[in-house]
DNA sequence: TTATTTTACGCAAACGTTTGAACGAGTTAA
DNA sequence: TTAACTCGTTCAAACGTTTGCGTAAAATAA
């Protein structure tokens, strides 16, 4: 069990003074003189004073706790994020509790109860991939806890979020390829009811149009994410007439699904074939061929970026309703070839 | 800001109760009638009541909080196993405080520092990959914090651990290569000084001699875990007069270095050469030559008994000095092969 | 000198909950 | 009838910290 830690009592009478007058001086309370602020935290320090959180908490009224909402921790998207957010939570003192919800939107909801019970202070939330309603979140805000929505964010108004700009990422894949020659070059879409499917097609189209291409909505297929449709998806494009000399897979996962079974039914890879991706994840590390660029989403910028906007949001206890919405560019990143062999 | 929620008191003044008599009966104190618990909980629920936890924490004197020193949250394994010693934590009212050491002592040692000033209750370790002085966590002894040693645990005697035999796994890799056929199985290992290196070669030897076979030296080799650590390893092995025919490698990340480069210098993957790690991580999944088998090390379980053992210990407040020592068998997956295609 | 301000500190209440001790009313034992 | 118990409840203190207000002493102004 925890020891008698010491208090701000046994300070007090160390130095026979008031516990106030401790707490203000180890405050730096102006009302007391530089002479017992600095005598006061020498004792501090010679007793290992350490402020006991449970009553500061306590008293002030607040948890300096606020709750993440993740997906899927082993996405390492999800995992950087994270880290930079503790990593800043932590520093302005905050605890962030944790919730996977395992793409499940059920999950979501208990865990968006859980954490209005543990009453944290804010939530960031990344919607699960199905999630369609949003009322459990949207309710946090009769309990004045503010959600910022990250990454994954849904398709409403008035809300705080976070996210970056595929689009730009997508057109600079684009214009890679283009640049490398490619004339013909397909994508592999996600789930066309997804806002990352849309703004990677808009990107996609966008460059097509910039270059006075014409777009062949044949070359763009959506598919479930999955090794099984991501299959499906490359057989239907390398049976086009039109055959694609470079696809824009939507994520590097996909693209490796794309690349296994290419290879397997026997096209070269950067060859016949050439793979582009988004996220930029370190999977790409492990492939033997990966992706010749992806679009890296900054997970670390954009989780730092959350964390602080929200403690902004938490500490600006302004009533006045405005809506914080940060978007950061994607941008492509070209992979080295063959940097170790 | 956190509006006035409702407190005990409330609940107390609409029954003209006392408040003792409302927080006994909300925790089925026997001393209450079975009535005033009913009314008692009737209104605590028409009110929304939800307990102040900050208040419980500090009036208990305990803070509800465990603290996980993680070397890398982006490592699947972690991920995955701080996904269930998080869900278990939170069902049993406890709040993890997490920190990533990035396999740095420096960062490692703050944390622990950290996490003592939080006042946690315990704490589960998993070091980082070059620790050698382990005080910083022992010394955590002295505030009566009970440190439990996850997978990655030192060499000391009197500790608290949960981990993975990984040698039974290593012996499986063995047979199950023995059983294909292969004779001249060699193994990148970590490095030397890892446990985990020592159990990963105890394995492979024991399995040899059971099999009555001469363990030949030279097949086994070290190496830093990088991409160019793996390579170099290779290469040393495919160089041997005694050439092997299958590799067994420290893990599925070093296992796909390998691969990697021995595709490049034009060996035919599980015709020339066949591959088996340890792990068993998503990344196979992506591979164009996944090891044939991996050998799982069960993340969750660990990570169940991790959490399990560690509040167990917690709430035993006996100071009789026991030493919890849990060790999970690991076990050899095989891959099945072409899936999809 | 006296009046006024400033400086440096102490007093005490408050935050929400838990819990040992006390207490009145009703029941049982003598 | 009184003593001893039981049952259900209340009282009040305690946990460690912060903070509004009060105040004595010192410094300044008149």
């Amino acid at each position: 069990m925890l020891k008698k830690s010491v208090t701000i009592k046994e300070i007090a009478k160390e130095l026979n003074l008031s516990v106030s007058t401790i707490s203000r001086a180890l405050h730096d309370h102006p009302s007391i003189s530089a002479a017992t602020r600095l005598k006061v935290k020498q004792v501090a320090q010679a007793l290992h004073y350490e402020p006991n959180q449970a009553a500061v908490h306590f008293q002030k009224g607040k948890t300096f706790t606020i709750g993440v909402i993740l997906p899927e921790l082993s996405e390492t998207f999800f995992a950087e994020a994270l880290s930079t957010i503790e990593d800043i939570a932590y520093k302005r003192g905050y605890t962030i509790l944790l919730g996977q919800s395992h793409d499940d939107e059920e999950k979501e909801k208990l865990l968006a109860e859980k954490m209005r019970a543990h009453r944290v202070e804010g939530l960031i939330v990344s919607l699960a991939k199905n999630t369609t309603d949003y009322s459990h979140f949207e309710q946090l805000r009769k309990y004045h806890i503010p959600v910022l929505y990250f990454d994954r964010i849904p398709p409403l108004k008035n809300i705080h979020h976070v996210s970056c700009n595929i689009e730009t990422g997508s057109t600079e894949a684009v214009n890679y390829l283009l640049k490398q020659g490619h004339r013909n070059i397909a994508l592999i879409n996600g789930p066309a009811s997804l806002l990352a499917s849309k703004q990677r097609r808009e990107g996609y189209i966008k460059a097509l149009q910039k270059n006075r291409l014409k777009f062949d909505p044949a070359l763009v297929v959506n598919c479930d994410l999955t090794e099984k449709g991501t299959k499906e998806a490359l057989e239907t494009l390398i049976c086009l007439k039109r055959k694609p000399s470079a696809i824009i897979a939507f994520n590097d996962y996909v693209s490796s699904y794309a690349v296994k079974h290419a290879a397997n039914i026997g096209l070269k890879i950067n060859e016949d074939i050439c793979f582009v991706s988004f996220a930029n994840s370190p999977i790409n590390q492990f492939m033997q061929y990966p992706p010749l660029a992806s679009v890296e989403q900054f997970p670390a910028v954009q989780g730092q970026k959350a964390i602080d906007t929200l403690l902004d949001i938490i500490n600006n206890k302004t009533e006045e309703e405005a809506y914080y919405r940060v978007v950061i560019d994607s941008e492509l990143i070209e992979h080295q070839r063959n940097e170790i062999s």
